[in-house]
RNA sequence: GACCCCAUAGCUCAGCUGGAUAGAGCGUCGGCCUCCGGAGCCGAAGGUCGCAGGUUCGAAUCCUGCUGGGGUCGCCA
């Protein structure tokens, strides 16, 4: 059950049959216990429209509230508030419910929709560095977040496997390879393509013949074809690698070549619906012109005199017109409603842009960028090699997982066998990677500092898979069976399990919010505020050695903090681990 | 030049469609291992929410201006 929502409809029809009219609750869960556990917010406002005494209203609000079996006390507080009370025999009942629920009370949404996630979206004949971090992982969240709640989500890998830099890597290739990719790896691949880059730089006809290369390839030249095709395979096998520790699936790989043959669709479209011109041989859209034909690009657009540019003067196409193919197709071929770009917030204008194209085409469907941060080092700049290279996913996550088996053995708190050890320590150190990029509200810069994310404590990834090993611990000592506990009900008396009754009862809410919003950092501080309620019932709160109700309820209570802990776990990307 | 984003405790960050005394982690200081995992728990100190106005019963949150920082903007993606 989605707590907030059933109290927020519960002071709505209360107000209705109180005061006679539908007016918004503003429910509010309470800052400070003393409050209670939610506020009703709704009667200021309404008082103020009409223009009766706010703390009247709200005691009549509450009178009606009282009344239903869910809640033990509503009382009037300020000026106006509506302070509630939960009932804990409700409570208690409500989380047994949970218990028996193989969702763990999280309810589905009641309109599934198709929706795409476009995430990753690495290069070929590029490695994957940290640019690629964020994406994946918020991306790969998002998906099974989404997927969780009951939508139909297709994850989509938009790799960028076409375009200007294979003329320089053919060109390279022949140049520098005797034209033959045999026994490159993707390191290779990448010092090919810089080689060929710097040499173009320098040497005009050497950029000629890329550029020689880069038509044929894409006038479909077969020699041509079958060298970029060996580039993708080459790419692909490293990429797969790098997915795999990280424990990151798609559904799709459509990359930008996928797109290629619809172009000149797309040219004519844009053509068609009169939204393009050229201009300088370019061919363009302007979005400030739009006002002239009685529809205002929308937002800062409408001022935005510089042109999104669909076709260059030479003739190729760029990745605007790659872009609006890709949401031709995800609306035609894909049938999708939605859309989701996971991409540096740097390009929200481009996307402003491709959206508002996308509307004037007659798209309907909810385009979003889900715009993210860079990540910095300790100092706050672009995190870089010392070299001032970019790092490789590769080698950061080779960093994480060393770090954490070496924290591991040195406070080796369970004994595990060697090879056990490096397993646990693979989870633990990638989970702590990918917690503190989703822990962290996606729009900001984030400072990725090792020396924090391998401490372990706090607000953390292994915090959290430490806080599910323990509870699973309690079962495994006491010979229980974990995922088949049931009880009729939960009774809560301690203060500490009030409290974490209380926590686990939100689990459902912030899913479904996290997940609308493409926000996982709600999710984080959910488990967070979780594992910290848990430890502390688990100092207060004896459960094997209690008896009769007490050891049930708090079996109970143990049970859905392990459940929580490890399905957030998981939503998030995040591996739980058993013993750690 | 235009536009966008940001500014909250020493540091890193939360703060939901405006709600009560602005929260957490790390760091600092002080407690807690006869007890189910101490990678833990409890407590304390620490903030003119960048500045100045405005709207409101009520503003960190909305509006305007200013300062400081970051970013983006015709033929890369």
């Amino acid at each position: 059950m989605r707590i907030e929502r059933y109290f927020d409809d519960l002071a709505q029809q209360a107000i209705e049959s109180a005061l006679g009219v539908k007016a918004p609750a503003i429910l509010k869960p309470t800052q400070d216990a003393k409050h209670g556990d939610y506020q009703v917010n709704g009667a200021m406002a309404l008082a103020k429209q009409r223009k009766e005494n706010p703390r009247d209203l709200a005691g009549k609000i509450a009178a009606e509230l009282v009344k239903h079996p869910a809640v033990a006390g509503a009382e009037v507080a300020g000026p106006g508030f509506v302070n509630l009370r939960l009932n804990d025999a409700w409570i208690g009942a409500e989380l047994a419910k949970n218990l028996d629920d193989p969702r763990d009370g999280v309810p589905s949404v009641e309109k599934a929709e198709r929706i795409v996630v476009d995430y990753s979206s690495p290069n070929i004949a590029k490695q994957m560095h940290v640019g690629h971090l964020r994406s994946t992982i918020l991306g790969h969240a998002l998906v099974s977040m989404l997927r969780f709640v009951g939508h139909h989500v297709i994850g989509d890998n938009h790799i960028g496997d076409w375009g200007t830099q294979f003329g320089l890597l053919i060109a390279g290739l022949r140049t520098f390879r005797g034209g033959d990719p045999a026994g490159l790896d993707i390191a290779g691949l990448e010092a090919v393509y810089k080689q060929a880059s710097k040499r173009a730089e320098e040497d005009p006809s050497f950029a000629d013949a890329a550029r020689a290369e880069l038509a044929k390839l894409q006038s479909g030249d077969a020699e041509s074809r079958a060298l970029w095709q060996q580039f993708v395979d080459i790419t692909r096998a490293e990429l797969d690698k790098i997915y795999a520790r990280m424990g990151v699936t798609f559904d799709e790989w459509l990359g930008e070549s996928f797109y290629d043959p619809m172009l000149p669709r797309v040219i004519e479209a844009v053509t068609a619906a009169n939204l393009a011109r050229e201009d300088q041989g370019a061919l363009c859209i302007f979005f400030h012109e739009w006002a002239e034909s009685g529809a205002p690009a929308p937002g800062r657009l409408a001022k935005q005199k510089e042109p999104f540019i669909v076709r260059k003067k030479d003739g190729a196409f760029l990745y605007s017109t790659t872009d609006i193919a890709t949401v031709m197709h995800r609306h035609e071929v894909l049938h999708a409603s939605r859309a989701i770009y996971v991409v540096d917030v740097r390009q929200a204008l481009h996307f402003e842009q491709l959206f508002a194209v996308a509307a004037r085409l007659g798209f309907a469907m909810r385009l979003e960028h889900v715009g993210f941060g860079t990540v910095l080092d300790e100092s706050g700049k672009p995190l870089k090699t010392r070299e001032g290279k970019a790092i490789t996913l590769a080698s950061l996550l080779d960093e994480a997982e060393a770090r954490a088996l070496e924290v591991m053995k040195n406070e080796k708190v369970v004994d595990l066998p060697e090879d056990e050890l490096v397993r646990v320590a693979r989870a633990v150190g990638i989970g702590a990677v990918k917690y503190a990029d989703l822990r962290q509200n996606r729009l900001s810069d984030y400072q990725f500092d090792f020396a924090k994310l391998i401490e372990f404590r706090g607000n953390s990834g292994p915090y959290m898979q430490y806080a599910a090993a323990r509870v699973g611990s309690i079962f495994r000592k006491g010979e229980i069976d974990e995922a088949g506990f049931r009880v009729p009900e939960v009774h809560l008396e301690a203060p500490e399990e009030k409290a974490l009754a209380r926590t686990l009862l939100k689990f459902a809410d912030v899913v479904h919010t996290a997940a609308e919003t493409c926000q996982p950092h709600l999710l984080t501080d959910h488990l967070f505020a979780l594992a910290r309620d848990y430890s502390g019932f688990f100092e207060a709160c004896p459960v094997l050695k209690s008896e009769g109700t007490t050891r049930t309820s708090r079996l109970a209570l143990c049970a859905l903090t392990g459940r929580q802990l490890r399905r957030g776990l998981v939503l998030l990307g995040i591996e739980p681990v058993e013993r750690m």
